[in-house]
DNA sequence: TTATAAAATATCGCTTGCGATATAAATTAT
DNA sequence: ATAATTTATATCGCAAGCGATATTTTATAA
């Protein structure tokens, strides 16, 4: 067979899959904050910045607002945002954290240092080389997400 | 806020956003084989070798059997696999390239290429920076899956 | 001003992905 | 040999994720 097309030559194959298993690696700690980690990730967007529009939150997460829209509503279930109409402009949806939602992030703070631990293992995870990861992943975003 | 919940320094956010937009970047030219990215990756696995268990090509993925049954069971419609007890032991299922399956894998020579062209203009994927980002995430890979 | 276009959000339908669980076959223990 | 356990697959329910499209509001053009 073409050597290109196996498995093993594939970097979006390993992409896909560590993403996966970080995902995976995450569920305990934050179900127990009774987050999914799409969720988690929009935690953080409203943490570093209360009261965003859907579509800031969407652009900031690389998704699509037919993927935002849903996950907001199931979050406003839960009682962790609320969204309101933009006075100033009617079409825009702002999300905004509520007390409870504010109080998780004192809970999430041991989240990161949870994960550091399950990657501890990883010896190719030393500082230089994470920062070399970040880059290479940066770049690609950047290349990718312009070309769209 | 806590310098860690910064979503700029998460791993996990940079690796979910790469995967999420290369498979975006595959899909044109996989709907043209008239293919999904994760039926791809199973088409990749049985071109390597053809006719396997349900149970290895879902842990060639690192999937489970519950995301691979329903997945060869839409391409098994699409007339790309077949799917057959295992005669020895009734509790496997083998699955079988079709004729077109077998045959979609020289129209599928040139989609490594066409990726490898969407990525071109990443600087930071030199073949020597490219060897390391495979070897970074092999070693979570392999400490992720070994921690389930 | 009124028609047109653009922007923001939402809806619909479909495929993944996975935890929990069920079913059937093979293996092991008693 | 029969019961208990393990293995392999499948079913169910739910949350993403996204292409296509609709709806509403704002901005722009005629």
């Amino acid at each position: 067979m073409k050597e290109e097309l196996r498995l093993d030559n594939q970097l979006c194959f390993r992409l896909y899959t560590a993403s996966r298993l970080i995902t995976q690696a995450y569920t305990p700690m934050l179900s127990e904050l009774g987050l999914t980690y799409p969720q988690y990730l929009v935690m953080l967007v409203l943490w570093e910045k209360d009261c965003q529009a859907v579509n800031d939150i969407a652009k900031r997460l690389y998704l699509e607002t037919n993927t935002v829209t849903p996950l907001l509503k199931r979050m406003e279930d839960e009682g962790l945002v609320e969204r309101l109409r933009d006075a100033s402009d009617g079409r825009k949806v702002l999300v905004r954290l509520t007390a409870a939602g504010k109080d998780l992030e004192a809970a999430a703070a041991s989240v990161p240092a949870g994960l550091a631990g399950a990657l501890s293992p990883c010896r190719s995870l030393s500082p230089e080389s994470a920062f070399n990861l970040y880059a290479t992943l940066d770049d690609i975003i950047e290349v990718l997400s312009a070309a769209r």
